[in-house]
DNA sequence: TCATACACTGTGTGTCACACACCATGTGAC
DNA sequence: GTCACATGGTGTGTGACACACAGTGTATGA
């Protein structure tokens, strides 16, 4: 593998925990799957939608999103929301993330 | 899986992608593995030993370390340090991160 | 008919954590 | 002096699981 495959791959594996984060923070406000890939990739972080939608049925199940499949603009879109537990889980994760980023701060001084 | 054991799953994956970066940037200055991991949990990141030596070998194995095997205090050990590659890889990831920090940022605030 | 909007699946690859194994050295108890 | 034990130090094997890639499929409007 040379430099460029190399480094791709951590990029890669530096912006993974990232999705969770952004996703949850965004579905705040009720959005459905191909909007909210639209917004965050507007924000600059994209991602496939191969990787969008396991990721929020996952979210899902452990009980942080609620979906209601509903009609708008005469399409049937999944809508997403952010549930009481995934508001928690979201202030934590917040907490946490400052942490890290205050630690990585520190050593890449 | 309750909701203490569902933050925990993410927070890891969360810290996931930083471990890369917080090894690099630490070993721009020669380390052994251990004191590397005292040096880490001090910055707040902490890994297990067993986390720590796999990933030293991978990074080594991709050309971003160099490592002697050197003799100090009447004890062997294993001295690390970033190979030129790593300095470059380290470069562009500190850049990376910036990027998906300043994002999270946005979607957060 | 062709692009765009929208949702989803199956599989492969790779990483981390857990538990564990192994050896060396210093130190205090007896 | 020797035995137990903590501490320092380096690893391995395995399982769980998440992402990306590539692909499937429908609906809409130009």
């Amino acid at each position: 593998m040379g430099e460029a495959e190399t480094f791709e791959a951590l990029r890669l594996e530096l912006r993974r925990g990232s999705l969770v984060l952004a996703v949850l923070a965004r579905l705040r406000s009720e959005q459905y799957g191909y909007s909210l890939r639209m917004a965050l990739a507007e924000d600059g972080i994209e991602m496939e939608e191969s990787t969008l939608y396991p990721l929020l049925r996952r979210l899902e199940s452990q009980g942080l999103l609620t979906s209601e499949w509903r009609e708008e603009a005469k399409r049937k879109k999944r809508f997403y929301r952010l549930s009481a537990e995934g508001e928690a889980v979201l202030a934590r994760l917040h907490a946490e993330w400052r942490r890290i980023s205050a630690s990585l701060e520190t050593v890449l001084a």
